[in-house]
RNA sequence: GCGGACGUGGCGGAACCGGUAGACGCAAAGGACUUAAAAUCCUUCGGCCACUUGGCCGUGCGGGUUCGACCCCCGCCGUCCGCACCA
């Protein structure tokens, strides 16, 4: 899409646009330093990449994972294409402005439905991913328990449709079965084949149903709309007594495309069945009583009661708990029968849908199938593929170029030669990023998408690292991916990501000026003193409105140039910001001030690097057989800080291990200090060589090219990208000594320090010892001590 | 409406399993060096009092559990995110 709108605005060819990005996009990588392996390098629009792409589509149509069906589009009668939900605002296209239609189209599916339970269970067995993705996919999936009941709609109200077999029997769907005696309507929906046979002969019924059609787009529409039903006149009768009828509504909160289109209303434990009776008065029968609560008196007016309790009201369920009812009721209509059925039956039903990627635009992959009027829809031959796009393409006008172009889609039927017609719809971008970690494993394989046993090798993908915004659409399709390419023998595994990562967006700061327009930030300078902080134009010095902090964009001008910082402060200043300002799953807040703190601290490390290395000197000394206290102190202080970076990087606490690497270069900073120049031993000297190896290559994934620089600076002969991660040396981080803090009372009052071998009773003796905790606890006596081994005491008075 | 997450100094954020709250950094203030500025270095930096050694308060608010709570429990308030008539 944004291919295509860049050709429509500056008349550049999509093809000749998305690969001067590629190129750029991969030029500012580069600088960055990203250790990426560019021999596999892929671009999802090349016919080596698509081509295979469409192999699986055929592969997917053979295994019966495609379907072709009428579907719901959102129709730019302006544009003449399909818009996504998101691109319709306020009932119109936000290109074109058009009041969008609903149009019932053909279009092709992937049948990720079939693996609606698979999907759902597996999350269970993605322990390293967040759970909020796995909830936000869970409740994506969307299962439910509940039960088909069919209805037979009385004979006597069936008037004018007494002829109509849609007008027998009506079915829904509900997951309360236990409340079927609160029933008091039945509601179908507007595009209900039993609403489309009674409009048949009822104008006002099909009036209505126009209605509800024309609000059913915009999204601000639904959120607002007030339930609204019309009475078909049919009465349906109760599962349990034939003497009970329920009347038909056409309602315009039910929707067609879940269940069954259909439902029973039980107003009493259903909010929406309550809204709805009370517009047209038809009451609540409670069925279910919460606990502690009088049955005689329970009513239901406003909020409906979901909760928990006893049946009530209820006939032979009465007493029961809704999970013995559900029970009983299923139990019932299963043995019962209408029209030779059951009347009833268990039904798990999902949310998901199936897929939809047919995409009325020319910048896709093409579906590779060939129309035929004899053989209907025949599969490209393999041998046929790369279905390749044309290049000579039009984007003068609106809708597809693809079905415009003169020659393209006119082809013989591979089955009988008669001329024929491609299909001119292309998939979905969203097909092209669910497979690519996959193509990854052999980008080499000429003639098929995957080289099975390369993708078994390296797959699932270890540390999968992507926005928040992929937890569903992405995330859900590549799993359903990996599913699909395994029953057609691409690959043998199911989940292709172990691990998941959600890592926050780059923010920035907005700036307005009187007269609304943005700013970007190279045309504001910004003063800061004890006040605050206060913004002015660059060009005329007027008073700038510092604004919310936002996600970088265009429109809001607060965009930063990667480039730009490159250039003023070099890719690992931009990297070490990045990572040092805020942990990596939260959004990182881009300041001129923080880049420039970040700047001032590396060129610190810089300096202490080139300090150690004059205290060193030029030749390192051997390993001394003992260490003096203060190079002792370097070696521990070294190790210490290398285990928590350690610890920190495996947790992908980056802006944790960043301060203790500052911690460690303190302390260097200070060891350094304390010495005179011309006293430095050989284990001191030893010991600072050691540590700032360490410092270094603890620095160095997070810039690599300082760390290369400093490497050598420290007399190292191999390149530090080279070298294997230290080792930290455990046992020096624990001395003889501990400090505990101790409290009286919860409050701390003083420090104890004292040798790690002391015993409880030594501890709590020195701790009563302590000038601070005798004052705190002011000649009282100690009712218990409390010692923690190895964290603190607490003195209770 | 439903579901989830979060709330810690002026700011970004630390604090592992209930055990020293505020690591590390930014900003700020004062000082040293300098003719001056930049850079660098030193000091202070949650609040209030005592200003000396110390005391009291403090992790959105109100309760609770505990020797001890940013952390666990109950009830509020606020912010953000996802879903949204899914029967």
């Amino acid at each position: 899409m944004p291919a295509e709108n860049a050709a429509m605005q500056n008349a550049t060819h999509p093809a000749k646009w998305t690969y001067a990005n590629i190129d750029s996009m991969r030029a500012q990588l580069k600088s960055m330093g990203l250790s990426l392996d560019w021999a596999r390098e892929v671009a999802t629009c090349d016919p080596s990449y698509y081509g295979h792409q469409q192999k699986l589509f055929l592969d997917f149509l053979a295994a019966g994972l495609v379907a072709r069906k009428k579907s719901k589009v959102n129709w730019d009668p302006v544009d003449h294409t399909v818009l996504a939900n998101e691109q319709v605002i306020d009932g119109r296209g936000w290109r074109s402005g058009a009041v969008v239609e609903q149009r019932e189209l053909t279009q092709w599916f992937l049948k990720i439905s079939d693996y609606s339970e698979a999907l759902l269970a597996a999350l269970d067995t993605l322990d390293r991913w967040p759970d909020k993705v796995r909830l936000m996919q869970r409740n994506w999936i969307g299962r439910s328990e509940g039960m088909l009941v069919r209805f037979a709609i009385d004979a006597a109200s069936r008037g004018a449709l007494a002829d109509e077999p849609e007008a027998r029997e009506l079915e829904i769907y509900t997951t309360r079965p236990d409340t079927l005696f609160g029933a008091k309507f039945m509601a179908i929906a507007p595009d209900h084949p039993l609403a489309a046979a009674a409009a048949r002969h009822d104008p006002k019924l099909a009036a209505f149903i126009e209605e509800c059609r024309k609000i059913g787009t915009s999204v601000a529409a639904i959120e607002t709309a007030e339930k609204k039903g019309y009475d078909t006149g049919l009465r349906a009768v109760h599962p349990f007594d034939a003497d009970w009828k329920v009347p038909v509504y056409v309602a315009n909160f039910i929707l067609m495309d879940y269940g069954t289109g259909a439902i029973f209303g039980c107003p009493a434990h259903d909010q929406r069945d309550l809204d709805f009776v009370n517009v047209y008065g038809l009451g609540a029968t409670p069925v279910v009583c919460p606990p502690g609560v009088d049955p005689n008196t329970f009513v239901v007016d406003k909020i409906a009661y979901d909760g928990d309790g006893l049946m009530i009201n209820s006939r032979f369920l009465d007493g029961m708990t809704i999970e013995a009812a559900k029970a009983e009721v299923a139990r019932r209509l299963e043995g019962a029968t209408l029209g030779n059925r059951p009347q009833g039956k268990r039904q798990v039903n999902f949310k998901l849908r199936d897929w939809g990627i047919s995409r009325q635009r020319y910048w896709g992959c093409p579906i590779p199938v060939i129309h035929c009027e004899v053989d209907g829809v025949v599969p490209v031959p393999e041998q046929d593929l790369p279905v390749k796009l044309p290049d000579d393409v039009t984007f003068d006008a609106p809708g597809n170029p693809l079905d415009r172009h003169p020659t393209w889609k006119r082809v013989a039927c591979p089955k009988c030669g008669r001329p024929a017609r491609r299909e001119t719809d292309t998939m979905d971008t969203f097909v092209d990023s669910s497979w690519y970690f996959v193509r990854f494993t052999d980008p080499w394989n000429r003639t098929a998408p995957t080289t099975e046993a390369m993708a078994n090798r390296w797959l699932p993908v270890d540390q999968y690292i992507g926005g928040i915004e992929h937890a569903i659409l992405h995330l859900l399709y590549s799993r359903f991916f990996t599913r699909a390419m395994k029953k057609t023998g691409h690959l043998d595994l199911e989940e292709p990501f172990a691990g998941l990562f959600t890592q926050g967006m780059v923010v920035h700061e907005t700036y307005r000026n009187a007269d609304g327009r943005w700013l970007a930030p190279n045309e504001v300078r910004i003063d800061g003193d004890a006040d605050g902080r206060r913004a002015f134009a660059l060009d005329g010095g007027k008073p700038i409105e510092i604004g919310p902090i936002e996600k970088m964009s265009k429109s809001k001008r607060n965009t930063v140039d990667p480039d730009e910082i490159i250039s003023s402060y070099g890719a690992d200043t931009a990297r070490w910001f990045m990572l040092s300002n805020s942990p990596p799953d939260r959004d990182v807040i881009w300041t001129e001030a923080g880049v420039q703190g970040a700047f001032k601290q590396i060129q610190r490390l810089w300096r202490l690097v080139c300090e150690i290395e004059r205290v060193v000197g030029p030749a390192r000394p051997a390993r001394p057989a003992a260490f003096s206290p203060p190079a002792a102190a370097v070696r521990r202080a070294a190790h210490a800080a290398l285990a928590k970076i350690e610890d920190q990087i495996e947790r992908l606490g980056f802006n944790v291990g960043i301060a203790t690497i500052y911690e460690l270069a303190n302390s260097l900073d200070a060891a350094i200090g304390a010495i005179a120049a011309d006293k430095v031993g050989d284990d001191l000297r030893y010991a600072l060589a050691e540590a700032g190896d360490i410092l270094v290559q603890s620095f160095a994934p997070m810039m690599p090219h300082l760390a290369e620089e400093c490497w050598q600076v420290l007399g190292n002969q191999t390149m530090i990208s080279m070298s294997p991660w230290p080792e930290a040396d455990r046992s020096l981080i624990v001395s003889d000594q501990m400090t505990l803090p101790v409290q009286v009372n919860g409050r701390k009052r003083d420090e104890l320090t004292i040798d790690r071998s002391a015993s409880q009773a030594e501890i709590e003796a020195a701790a009563l010892a302590l000038d601070a905790v005798r004052r705190a606890m002011d000649n009282r006596p100690a009712k218990k001590v409390i010692v923690v081994p190895q964290r603190i005491v607490n003195v209770v008075v």
